[in-house]
Parts: structure tokens; sequence; C-alpha cells
DNA sequence: ACTAAAGCAAGAGCAGTGCTCTGGTTTCGG
DNA sequence: CCGAAACCAGAGCACTGCTCTTGCTTTAGT
């Protein structure tokens, strides 16, 4: 419907983008906070109050960055996801907590803009959900493929926590059991500690070879939401508690 | 280096203070970002410039800021430690943690500057680093009670990653396990992936009855660790030292 | 096919920012 | 007691996000 409505239409979408990719080049470059609209609009050879036909604001500009951020995120460990099809759940979780911190690695003033603290007056509007989900959706199908399969042993779980297990199970795995989603919303939030443990700086002075302790935790990570050794259906070991 | 050397340098510190008081209000307030000495200066009846003459630069205001908020959170996990003092190692843990996460939640702008995405150009001097270290030296303490009392797991350590671990151990700890330092070390940067997470709003949505949750996962985190449930009974207090 | 509407770029301008420089005052140390 | 250092105020620079007005061009309805 909107490809072919006309040389306006089509200039629109064009100027937007590019007005998208300056801007991305700004963020790697200098950081979100030194992302200026009049320094992208000079960039482009155009006049700042032209920027405003296409982003309302600069936070809205911001917005469209980190949608695109959590799509190339999630792209890029869809990617290795895929490339490690054939391996088993462990592997591949493992494979994908890496990919996670390449890109970050890679692209840390974005992962920033995701991951970091949120600008002060800006609260992300719902549009960025269903990107921001696509890593998380990514772990959950591993975890069904290890359920459906064999070995995904069931954490520990307190009676206390239970009625919020089965509630956030039922909202993001209804498949899977209340333990297993209730370690694997932990295990995210335990991911995004390490990836940015060590591109905030955190590390320095204290660890090393980051890759090695990276693969290491996140191996710990995988246990800890049932994920055994790539044994054959090995009877779920040794419950926490 | 010297109290009484004058009333001018008395005011110094006091101007010094009163700036900075401005400061963290305004950062409470509004947030790093939006954090400006003008309107410092505006508050405090004085013109910007004359500001310049205690702080060369808002970076600088900023670094005290974040030595302050270090402090800050530092004493507050020390004084919830205190208070657990006859508690067994996981319980004194699981009140760290609680502490932390109970700071984050009370001062979210301060949590964002010291644990959020840094500021672009802005790199931390050292002099933050001990102030930094403060929760993590209380962890290590209640890890070193644990081990020299009743008994610490050793959490698995795969061999490529000894080398590493030893060199950490020596860093930080050096007479404990180097697989509990390592673990150490990892239970950390998730205990901020968990804090972070919940700050910086990723687990709206997703999780709402965090408290209990956080409960149980910095109890896996101690798990993690090598710190057991307790064998209830004589917590091990070592005589003053 | 012509006109009215809508989209667009440009420029001026507002209020705000961090920071510097200058000039005049106050305080302190030798 | 006098020079040096510290201090404050103000003007000013280069920048920011954003608004508003002014013309121009493309689109769309009749």
């Amino acid at each position: 419907m909107s490809t072919a409505h006309g040389a306006r239409a089509r200039a629109r979408i064009e100027v937007t983008a590019a007005i998208k990719d300056e801007a991305r080049r700004q963020l790697a470059a200098e950081g979100a906070a030194r992302l200026s609209l009049r320094a992208v609009a000079r960039e482009l050879g155009m006049v700042s109050s032209a920027l405003y036909r296409y982003f309302p604001s600069r936070d809205d500009l911001l917005t469209a960055l980190i949608i695109d951020a959590y799509d190339s995120l999630g792209e890029s460990a869809e990617a290795a996801h895929e490339a490690a099809a054939g391996a088993g759940p462990l592997e591949r979780w493992i494979t994908v907590c890496e990919a996670v911190r390449g890109w970050a690695l890679g692209h840390p003033h974005e992962y920033a803009l995701i991951y970091g603290s949120p600008v002060p007056g800006y609260t992300a509007p719902d549009t960025t959900v269903p990107a921001a989900a696509r890593v998380g959706n990514l772990l959950i199908g591993i975890l069904r493929d290890a359920y459906r399969g064999l070995g995904l042993a069931r954490p520990a779980l307190p009676a206390d926590l239970r009625p919020e297990a089965e509630r956030m199970a039922a909202d993001l795995a209804p498949d899977l059991p209340p333990e297993v989603v209730t370690a694997l919303v932990a295990a995210w939030a335990q991911l995004y500690g390490l990836v940015g443990f060590e591109l905030f700086g955190q590390f320095n002075r204290v660890v090393e070879d980051r890759e090695t302790f990276f693969r290491h935790a996140v191996r710990q990570l995988a246990h800890g939401v049932g994920l055994v050794y790539p044994q054959k259906g090995r009877a779920p070991q040794r419950p926490a508690s």
C-alpha cells in the first residue's frame, strides 16, 4: 500500500532511513547523551527544523533507535542460534548467551541504550516490547526443546514464590514448568548483569580472561534453569534445595 | 590536612558541601542527565561561573556524587549486615543483597549513576575504587566466615578457568578457594543484573511479586557460591580481633 | 486540468546548557 | 603591610532541543 504511492512517500522513507543511519552512527561514536539532532541534520545537509517533520522529538528518534537495537540484538542472537541448530540445548544456550555478549561488545552504546540506565523523562513505549522479547523467546524455545526431549531438571521453588511462578509461566510459557520459567527470568536478568558489568567497566582490574569467565558463568546459569550436561537424558540431578 | 586553617578554608568546605547537597537533590529529582550546573548555582544564589572554583567541571561534580553514592550504598549494606551480625552466612548474604536492592529502589538515579551506563566521555577515576568495593568486601567477609566456620561447598570450576580463578583469588581474597572467588564475582554481577532489571523497568509486566522473587534469586546466588542452608546452631562468631 | 490542501525545507528565534575570560573584591601568608 | 592567591559577578561563546513563520513543491479532489 505504501511502496508505489508516489515519489513523495518514497522520499520520506528514504530520508527517514538516512536520519536513522546517521543517528546510529553518532550513537555508536559518541553515545546516546551526545546524540544531537542538529548534528544529524548538519551532517545530512539539512536544517534542524526540517528533521522534526520526520521525528517529532529527539526522544522519538531515540525510540526508533532503541527498537532497531533490540532487533539487531535479537537478529544476532537468532542467527547464532540458527547456526548451532544441531547442537544440544546446553550448547545452544551458551551460544545464544555468547552472541548476546558479542553483540554488546560490538555495539556498546546501543547496548547501553536498551539495557543501561533509561534517559530521565523517557519511558519506553509498548512498541518496543516485541523487539525486546526476541532473545527471551529464543531462550524459552531452547528450554522448550529440552523439556520436550530429555533432561530438564526442575529447579527448586519455595512455596511462597509458587503463585508468582505460576503467573509468570502462564504469561510467558504455559507449556513449561513454573520452576523453570522462574529460573529463566532470573537467569535472563543475571545474564545482562554479567554483560553489563563487563561492558560498563565494572570488571576492570577484576576479571581478565573474560571470555572464559563468561562462558563458565552462563553454563552455571544454564544449570540454574535446569539444563544439565548434554549427556543423553540423565534423570533430573540433585534438586538444589 | 588543616581544619582550623582559617575562615576561608572553612567556608570553602561548607560551600563545597552545599553544592554537593543541592546537586544530589537535583540528581535524585531529575536524574544525572538533567543535572545542571547553572541550576545548582541558581538554587544556591550564586552565579554559574563561581561554581567552577569548587568543581573544575560538571564531570568532576558527578565524580564526587558517584563516590558519595558508592559510600551511601556501602554504608547501607554494612548497616544491614551489622544488624544481622548474629545470623548465619546465608541469612547475612541475603540480608546484604536485600539491602542493596532496597538502597537501589530508594535511590534509583544514584544507582543508575554508578551501575548504569556510564556517561559517554567519562571514565571513573581510581578514586572511586575503594568506595565501590565496600559491598564486595562485605560479601567476601561473609564467605570468609562461612569458610572458616561450618564449611563452604566448592563450586565447580572448569580447568580452563583455573588460572584466571587463581589470579582473581590472589587479588581479591587469597584466603578463599579460587572456585569460591570466581563464583562470587559472577554472583556479584548477577546480583546487579537482578537489581538493574527491576529498577530499569525490564521486569515491568513480567515479574509482579518482586520482593519474593528477588529473595529467591539471591538465595540461589548464594548456593552458587557454595553457601548451603544453615545447619542451625552455631554461627561461627570468632572473637573480636 | 486546475486548484486547494497537505507536505516540505529553510530561517529566525527562544530558553536553556557547559564553560571561559575579565574585572573587581576579599582574605591570607611572608 | 603588601603582594599573591582565592573568590564572586557578569558578559559572552558555542552549543543544544524545539517552535513558529515563510515560502515552495507535490499530492489529491473535483
